[in-house]
DNA sequence: TCTTTGACGTACA
DNA sequence: GTGTACGCCAAAG
């Protein structure tokens, strides 16, 4: 390990949480920055974009929505309508980029405690 | 080092 | 409900 190895930075906190979104469910920016204290949503979605660079573990960031529960983030993806595919093959209906029943399928970050190690 | 940007959210008019 | 403004804090140029 070369000492240059940093400790875990902002983005990889929110790399695991988003990482343990159950298939089929959603969370937003908010939810994420609120459970890890970032005190700021966009950090969420700016470390989402990094994302990519983490392509060794696949992170599922088209289950991570704004507030409203629009696809905010397909445009950034590979291709636009991959977000909105990838949820509707998940199970997650999509209308007018838009999450139906976004309550119905919002997940808490705090439920990723109930999941012993 | 300073400036600009950003996959958001809240507040206010 | 819509539009504007600000805050949040880190990274890239």
């Amino acid at each position: 390990m070369s000492a240059s190895e940093k400790l875990p930075t902002y983005y990889e906190l929110v790399y695991e949480v988003t990482r343990q979104i159950p298939l089929g469910k959603v969370t937003t920016y908010g939810a994420i920055a609120d459970f890890l204290a970032l005190g700021s949503a966009r950090m969420v979605g700016w470390a989402l974009n990094r994302s990519f660079r983490h392509t060794e573990n696949p992170i599922p960031a088209h289950r991570v929505v704004n507030r409203k529960g629009e696809l905010s983030g397909r445009l950034h993806f590979p291709h636009p309508n991959q977000m909105e595919n990838m949820l509707t093959q998940e199970g997650v209906e999509i209308e007018n980029n838009k999450v139906v029943h976004f309550e119905k399928l919002f997940w808490h970050p705090e439920e990723k405690l109930t999941n012993p190690s």
